[in-house]
DNA sequence: TACTCAAACTACCAAGCGTTAGATAAGCAC
DNA sequence: GTGCTTATCTAACGCTTGGTAGTTTGAGTA
């Protein structure tokens, strides 16, 4: 039967899920180092050891966590660049969705940032940056359509934004006064109207 | 010999400040958690039990570097405001010893970001959140001092440039082209024009 | 009914963890 | 020089860590 392999596999699938967003939860809250394999198994009620039919190791766990996470993102960027043509237009839609992934629901979203700091090392490392580097290098095709002037370095824009709007992972209430959507286009905002004198005809 | 008792008593804060310091450094690197008190003894030259004569637990050390750290940045941004009187140069003083004094070479501010995100819990969160508290009124009371326009939110405002200033502990490089000092200025530039229409009088 | 196999469990390992207690050696005080 | 203090080391404690090996379970297949 179809049917049953589609299931079984759904299944399968569905329990390596399940303990990667258990997992993701855990780092995000409580950090890589200080999560333990008991841990994860808890949160989603196996034993230890049983982790390992499912994954190889710790790392391997965290690796696909923080893949999924700037997959994630990546999507939903490129979707909403994919809805606009009008380059401010597009880098604000790009900002939302960006912030939208990162404070909303997904634990995988979430490992993203904290975690980063340089915490890792060795392979780890590298390969944590690796899946990094093609998000990244959107966002700089994002920035370079801007046609900054050139007084405005656009290299600090990039990372200035990204900051001020990752920040948010810090501060962010989801009873707060404000959607992601909206926090994120107030921060363009502040970004944009010195940049645009000759430009605001779309605002 | 009050020669004698000045010297001991500098000899015994200089040890302290040497854990302090190596622990922060380590803190700063790998993680909280991923240190070991083993490792914090090993790069100060003893073993591990010496720390116990210093210190009475893991976490003290912590609470005590991050509290220099956060003193620290503290101290360098009210001299900086101490300096000045118009509001604008006043806040991008503050950016620039904010930044410089957290990407300079002392380990403890570096203790103060990354760590940050929720990782703790319990009483440990709380002190650290309140050893915080005083330097964040002091930043509220900056903006304040701008008297923004309506339509900017002084909240986001602030975490926004705080979060664009903090991010750089991500990627600065003492080897790259910009001091602190420059991003700093860089960073409030890109913030301000848009706000001052009626007082750009001092740019 | 007997076989297969995914998916879990049980029980353990060696290493490392934070922390403690007691011994030791040097330096100052009387 | 005897005694107190400071700063360290030695050695161990109980516990947790990431990881492994072997066993059991239960459902699907023949």
């Amino acid at each position: 039967m179809s049917n049953n392999k589609s299931s079984k596999t759904a299944a399968k699938g569905a329990r390596r899920d399940d303990i990667l967003r258990a997992a993701a939860a855990l780092f995000a809250s409580k950090g890589y180092a200080a999560t333990s394999i008991r841990d994860i198994a808890d949160s989603v009620g196996l034993l230890s050891g049983s982790l390992y039919y499912h994954f190889a190791s710790k790392e391997e766990i965290l690796l696909e966590a923080h893949a999924r996470g700037v997959a994630q993102v990546t999507e939903a960027v490129r979707a909403a660049i994919a809805a606009h043509s009008q380059p401010w237009q597009t880098i604000t839609a790009a900002c939302q969705a960006h912030l939208s992934v990162l404070l909303g629901p997904s634990p995988f979203s979430q490992v993203i940032t904290p975690q980063f700091p340089g915490s890792f090392e060795g392979t780890l490392r590298q390969t944590l940056l690796d899946q990094r580097n093609d998000y990244e290098a959107l966002l700089k095709g994002l920035v370079a359509d801007l046609s900054l002037p050139d007084k405005v370095d656009a290299r600090l824009f990039r990372l200035a934004l990204l900051g001020a709007l990752n920040w948010a992972q810090t501060w962010y209430r989801e009873s707060g006064p404000s959607s992601p959507e909206e926090i994120a286009n107030d921060i363009i905002d502040m970004f944009r109207n010195q940049l645009d004198e000759s430009d605001s005809s779309t605002r």
